[in-house]
DNA sequence: TTCATAGTTCGAGCTTAACCGTACCATCGC
DNA sequence: GCGATGGTACGGTTAAGCTCGAACTATGAA
């Protein structure tokens, strides 16, 4: 009776299609400007101020002042699991033909989730992270092993980022196109280092993950 | 750009406040009439009616018809999962002070969460029937080991049901309250079970679940 | 200073849809 | 058969909110 307005409020700022054109376009955790957003959803740049106003105050986005242009950015990791909870049911619940993933097959191979691999290829990390014993998961807490820290420190990877606020950040979300945990939140930042050390690269405008060659059978390697 | 639209439709069903109530006074899986959902609503019958049948047309509810009684349901788990992380969320989005779980502290010990337990005592039940090595854990899907089927049967809970359709059914959700994972999908055939036994009964109006006393000491004494 | 760009605010138009009163249909009990 | 109850269909009203044009502010460049 109480905490159905609550969600409602929510729902209904995901509801307008031009809001949720903007929000799936910051999935990918970047922050994009006002002028951008208001591209993406196909509307001018009045109508988008006011629907970012609203996504603001409704703590979805946060925003962020550099001179003149303002970078909205989605506020955390729990409304892009919102939204990609959203996704996937709205996939899955699509009249016809059931699909179980995705359309687009590069999309269910690798994507960016907020701030972290999903797809296959995250799942795959996911599983050989825990194989080789360099995470452990205690209930369903994910922890840095001894071993695990050592061979992140060799990839370049900085541990403080991994440890530093580990506590809500080590959670694991259901992947959307595989029905299986990948590797969420704090430990997104194995991402960065796979950008650094330029085995895979992003598409400009989904939000998909390519991997060079190279970098594919080094990242198999290295998993291995 | 595509699946934007996609999910704001999804949101924007669950973006009336008339409808979210509805969508919550059905999280607890039962079936009620339409005059019932009008009642908790608070709407008239004529207007809940064309509200149901949005969220039926939507795919949300399905209907059924038991002589002049129109009974509506969840359509399945995946639209009670996303109910559920929309609250999860705006529980924690709540302007003011920040609280990590229900207001209710009954309902965070133990409620019904579409057909299965959830709250601290579902959390506990889960972990129980794994540390017992009743049902194992393979990768994300949770199946049942030659010890649990015997310790099923005898504790009265029809295996059948628990293999019947056991694919997409053994499945774990996280726990709106306790960040954890509990029981969820076929295995909610274990809540049948305890309610048989009358260890456990609901609270008529809320999603609460009680446990009697002697039943609460059964219930851990069965799990340990 | 002047101009251009990025963004917000205000006001007005317009569409959508939630809501209820009335009327209508189906089922159940008598 | 009849009345009572549960539910839907339709029409009109009202309110909300999405939309954009025009005006205004702030930053940056010439």
């Amino acid at each position: 009776m109480k905490e159905g307005p609550q969600i409602s409020i929510i729902a209904s700022l995901i509801g307008d299609p031009a809001r949720a054109n903007m929000l799936t376009a910051l999935m990918d955790g970047r922050a994009l400007t006002a002028s951008e957003l208001a591209a993406v959803a196909g509307i001018t740049k009045q109508t988008a101020s006011t629907h970012l106003a609203k996504l603001s105050t409704g703590n979805l986005l946060v925003r962020e002042v550099q001179g003149r242009h303002h970078y909205f950015r989605l506020k955390d990791e729990k409304i892009a699991h919102v939204l990609e909870t959203l996704m996937s049911f709205a996939e899955h619940n699509t009249q016809g033909r059931v699909r179980v993933g995705p359309k687009d097959p590069a999309l269910r191979k690798a994507r960016i989730c907020y701030d972290h691999l999903a797809g296959e290829q995250g799942v795959f990390l996911y599983d050989a992270l825990l194989k080789n014993q360099w995470l452990y998961n205690d209930k369903d807490t994910i922890n840095l092993t001894s071993k695990g820290q050592g061979i992140f420190e060799i990839f370049g990877i900085d541990i403080e980022t991994l440890n530093k606020n580990r506590r809500p950040i080590c959670r694991t979300c259901l992947d959307w196109s595989m029905r299986r945990h990948h590797l969420a939140g704090g430990f997104g930042a194995i991402l960065s280092g796979l950008f650094d050390k330029k085995w895979i690269y992003r598409d400009k405008t989904t939000r998909i993950i390519h991997f060079n060659p190279r970098g594919e059978t080094q990242f198999k390697k290295w998993l291995t």
